[in-house]
DNA sequence: GGGATCATGCAAATCGTTTTGCGGGTGATT
DNA sequence: AATCACCCGCAAAACGATTTGCATGATCCC
């Protein structure tokens, strides 16, 4: 509509309706009064010009844009979707619109798609960063922004924040498995190399294996952690990496159910029966998870719970502004059992 | 960023360079000469505050916002986050953004959408209308809109339009079924009422399915097309209504491949093998069809090369201006052979 | 040396809103 | 009759960029 140079404008219905911009202004907005039959004349004016206010115009003087930028590692990915969806019906609701963007992981990407989404001037930012840290984000687009973060956290975190007790939904996996006897416990993560430092050491959800195991009192094998690409062929790398040797693990849980899926296939492909030979557990809980044969068990990671939240916050630090304590959110996972383990 | 009260102006970059807003703006734009050190000094200027342009300002002088509008069903389903990562590919090249509605298939919604987005000032419109005609939409956006629409062919058609060849790959389904001596061949579509009035008559991909049919030289049996919503359990229920008659198909169409993977369900449900008692192939090609068991046999919907052209649609369309005629894109789709059929 | 051309910079108008200050009218209160 | 308080409307100044017309000085050609 930008293009349309005859658009009505708030001139064209004031002067339809015989009285001043100003007036239109506020018989639209309520901050004055304005009689009656005024009023009646310039909706009627708006009624025939069909007019819209433009909301570029209002945005320059209102220093608002009711927008916020949605930062996600890739759309296309199962999960993504969800979170996406969920962020956008609780947006939508008090008039906002988000933008989507696509960083696949890369700083160069994360920081562009920043410095676009500020220059835009969004009222705040949703990120999920992977290369970048917190405080080079909040470096980014400054302090004013409202920014939530998902995901773990790890170092410093000048920012409001949604995760998920990661730790909780695999310590649960642990005892299930342990309740049957199982003490041989593998992991595949995501790939170490493409994470910032801090979250390296912590490794994508490795801690909270190993948290998990030890929940368990059982011994933590550094050896039986692999690492690869989150995709499907990346787990069925990693998990044949793993199930090649002489003394494997008898069960493996992965970083998502991606991998947990290319798990499946390698396990097959090995000549060993899931869950019996070894026990296979994803993360996420992605559609696909329970199609696929056998039905993958794995841990709930709840998507438009954490979507809705990361709204909901970004809605309130629009509302309390910059100085308000940075809010956290930690929502729970759970594990859902179905024949893989 | 509407938020930071003293983001960097053009006006203080001038001042700290020493010269007008003018010769910053034609420094940076190129439109007119700047001499070398004036450039100079105000380059360290934009550095010193980190200024970026404010594009809202931008966009309400040049009338252009650099985004377009991306309005689909439901992000959250599969196939249509293919879709939206190819869209935004292709227009991120050329320094575009995209919004994303989610229409749910409800007029009220597709209309508010349209309008909220025209208000906003989007230099395009990416749709794909459920419950509004092209008309209507053409109309909420005005004449000068750039228009992309994804979908079938269904009466008037005021918009550039992206379509695939449905009939192409089901003719291809029919025939490759047709080979191994498939004589009797269902069809399970979309729910027809949520639909406008002319697509209720080709319905979703009905009318590709009776053409396909007849094209194999075979007979469609209307009592064999059956309709549900488009989704798993929309899929089984409607496969169970088929499965369970005495006469019943040899093989089954699906309008897609959620409703077809529900229809795998059904047919275990009922005892039934597939594919020796009963074939059933998909459409789209999601992700998970490779993924159970048996293997989706299924025609390949190409997401990625659908929101290519779109996108390179609108882009196109915004170069050239609304005369240009219409644009019209018809992407050919094909078997993919795997277990069920 | 006079006129034409070019390079360089600035002031001011513009895009379509919102918001603030001001004032004329009306009715009620003292 | 003077004061006060509203109500209602308008003019004008923002918001931060782009674009156009004009002015200045330098260069160049005949």
């Amino acid at each position: 509509m930008s293009q349309d140079p005859d658009r009505p404008s708030i001139a064209s219905v004031a002067a339809a309706a015989g009285v001043s911009p100003t007036t239109v202004s506020h018989a639209l907005s309520g901050k004055r009064a304005v009689s009656a039959d005024t009023r009646e004349r310039i909706l009627k004016a708006i009624e025939e010009q069909n007019y819209r206010p433009n909301m570029v115009a209002r945005s320059l003087r209102s220093r608002k844009t009711h927008s916020v930028a949605l930062l996600l590692v890739d759309i296309a990915n199962p999960y993504y979707p969800a979170v996406a969806r969920a962020v956008h019906d609780v947006l939508a609701i008090e008039g906002y619109v988000s933008f989507i963007g696509n960083t696949d992981g890369d700083a160069e990407t994360e920081r562009r798609l920043l410095e676009e989404m500020a220059a835009r001037g969004v009222d705040g930012v949703v990120m999920q960063p992977m290369a970048l840290s917190a405080v080079e984000v909040r470096e980014i687009v400054g302090p004013a922004m409202p920014l939530v973060i998902i995901g773990n956290e790890t170092g410093e975190m000048p920012a409001d924040w949604v995760g998920t007790d990661d730790t909780g939904g695999l310590t649960e996996a642990v005892a299930h498995l342990a309740r049957k006897g199982v003490r041989d416990f593998g992991f595949i993560d995501g790939p170490p190399e493409t994470v910032t430092e801090s979250l390296r050491l912590a490794g994508f959800r490795a801690a909270g294996f190993r948290a998990a195991v030890a929940a368990a009192g059982l011994e933590v094998r550094e050896r039986w952690i692999e690492y690869g690409p989150f995709a499907r062929d990346g787990g069925a790398a990693a998990a044949a990496r793993l199930l090649d040797r002489a003394d494997r693990p008898r069960a493996v849980l992965c970083a998502n159910d991606l991998m947990a899926i290319g798990a499946l296939e390698a396990a097959r492909q090995a000549g060993l029966r899931v869950p019996d030979d070894i026990a296979i557990v994803g993360f996420d809980d992605i559609e696909t998870a329970a199609l696929v044969t056998p039905r993958l068990t794995t841990v709930v990671n709840p998507a438009s719970a954490v979507g809705g939240a990361c709204a909901r916050t970004i809605l309130w630090r629009v509302e309390n502004g910059p100085d308000a304590p940075y809010r956290r959110t930690l929502l729970p996972t759970r594990l859902v059992v179905r024949e893989s383990a």
